[in-house]
DNA sequence: TATTCTGATGGAAGCGATTCCATTGTCTGC
DNA sequence: GCAGACAATGGAATCGCTTCCATCAGAATA
């Protein structure tokens, strides 16, 4: 037989529909004699409410938000974006649920986008990590569904919550030059990476800015790039540090691979901060633990602030400016020092 | 004004609802100037979908299960078994949805749980690192709502997927004992959390267990139990080393802990694996790249293990036993080595 | 011109619940 | 013994869509 309805359980039990609901409802207007009748008939039939035909005469709706990234690499941004999205979720009890996508490459965000959109369970869209290409825009649009990114910060035409990579990159520069480095290294991953998303490309843009203007050189051996992986960023890190001519210092686009740095300067013999000084980019909690100076930024209140502007979006007609994060700052630790001129 | 419903874009644009139907789910059967009509009254009223009444007629249904869990302090814990339960619902290609929820507290666990149980907008619940009271879980079966949990490996009647901790606890201890350590400290959680929650209780039961057995000591101050946090930790390690009688080797419950062991006994100036073998549980990425040796524990695979189940658990009549997950075993690295007799 | 076919369209019937109103029976108090 | 109040109940109307069937205009065929 097809999944029992509640008509099912009324007929089994022998009451009204009506009475049924008022259990299903836990409604005190039913007596405890009917209540027993129809929970166990609920129980024989294993009737289970649908959950659609349950929202959807009720006056007070739940919402769904959709939260679609990449496969949760970067574990500690993953968790804390999402636990900043719940804060906020809570904190405006907002009567939203959040549901999770992930997608594996491409292909297959602009599949489940199609699906999303097609299917509509969700009302608002946060996209992490994840670029969207002009045809996706214009489909969101026409959808008339509402989105945020985190994590993008291209000049486009969409609300994006996240730290400015072109900055970071500058103030992580800034800040080596000012503690007297001259030979500056760069160690990040290749431009595009499989989901077209280009932090280190924009880390090093704005680096290599700052150094230009401080009319400070930055050969091409300098700059090592290679896919986003432990081992990888050692190896290239190694190789810049077994150069003629190496560099005083090294700018990691991530703290994974500042940690990598760190290893293979080790293994190179040179000393932390002495011989060699290393700055990071996210401030992870075992970069606090390792002494790692690093640029810090806010993936939890990013999340927040995601969460706030999408239901901004989705409630007021005048859609509110995109708001900014807390400016990036350097946290100095243990793995950078001054220069002695 | 309400918000728009297919009705009045059928008014607005002139055409039938059916029409606008047709429209909204891009059939090929309306002509493309109708098409166009529509869309203008769609854009023009701002008109979107509502995504229950959309699913409710529909044969062929999304379900959403839930997961819910603590508010994602164990990063690569939460990354991972959220990805393996992606996996899997890509992978058996269910029509389902995952949503996200999370509890800040016990009281909160119980406050979410009953809205989750009365709006039913989930048909099966995977519930991470949270403790289910009795009253919880007759709740949840006259709601007729399978669940599963993951990391509870207590004697209960309902299907849990995770580590043994206690097996755990007696592996860390066997293999330390084999390479010849007569004394051996822990370092762990305080035993009950702010979630209920005993991994610690249970890793060091297996430990103390074997320790038992094997006729070795493990006196009340070679136990150092602490809040979970690495400082604490720390401390907690650096207090075992100053012992007048400090254990040649540690056994952390967490590799974060146990990070902070290494932490500690670097400070103290002691070498790692000469002066003291470390020993830590879960096998984190960072774990890899510090040489830490650790017993492994199977984060991704478990949030796969969860989600098959509890799909056979919402389609299956009778229920199908508990998997079980592969064995935990030791990943020996550079921070334990055998002692000289 | 009469007939058939086809593609486009309108709208009633349902999806499975909630809700409200009408109805029935019980229990007061006078 | 009866009106009025009240608690428990049944079921129609409703939520906002999809879907299917009937209808119709025009093109194609005879």
């Amino acid at each position: 037989m097809d999944t029992p309805t509640i008509r099912d359980v009324a007929k089994k039990a022998g009451v009204g529909i009506g009475t049924v609901s008022r259990v299903l409802n836990n409604s005190p207007k039913v007596a405890e004699k009917t209540r027993q009748i129809v929970q166990d008939a609920i129980n024989e039939l294993g009737f289970r409410p649908n959950s659609l035909a349950r929202q959807l005469p009720r006056k007070t709706r739940l919402r769904n938000i959709g939260v679609i990234t990449q496969p949760f690499i970067a574990y500690q941004a993953f968790a804390e974006r999402m636990r900043g999205i719940q804060l906020a979720l809570y904190e405006l009890e907002s009567q939203c649920e959040m549901v999770l996508y992930n997608v594996r490459s491409l292909e297959h965000f602009d599949e489940q986008l199609s699906i999303i959109l097609q299917t509509a369970t969700v009302e608002g869209l946060i996209v992490i990590d994840l670029d969207l290409s002009d045809e996706q825009i214009t489909l969101l649009r026409t959808s008339n569904m509402p989105f945020v990114g985190i994590n993008h910060f291209r000049q486009r035409d969409w609300p994006c919550i996240g730290a400015d990579n072109v900055e970071g990159g500058r103030i992580a520069a800034r800040y080596l030059i000012e503690l007297g480095h001259r030979q500056i290294g760069y160690v990040g991953d290749t431009f595009k990476d499989d989901f077209g998303f280009q932090t280190s490309a924009e880390r090093l843009k704005g680096f290599r800015e700052v150094l230009d203007q401080a009319h400070l050189p930055l050969p091409p051996e300098y700059v090592r790039l290679g896919v986003h992986d432990y081992a990888v960023a050692k190896t290239l890190a190694s190789e810049l540090l077994t150069l003629p001519n190496p560099p005083t210092a090294i700018f990691a686009m991530c703290d994974l691979q500042a940690f990598a740095c760190l290893d293979a300067a080790r293994e190179a013999g040179l000393r932390i901060p002495d011989d060699l000084s290393v700055i990071g980019f996210d401030d992870l909690e075992m970069s606090h633990h390792v002494g790692l100076t690093t640029v810090r930024q806010h993936f939890e209140r990013s999340g927040q602030m995601a969460l706030r502007h999408l239901l901004a979006l989705m409630h007021d007609d005048p859609p509110p400016p995109t708001p900014q994060l807390p400016a990036l700052e350097v946290v100095e630790r243990h793995t950078t020092r001054r220069l002695a001129d």
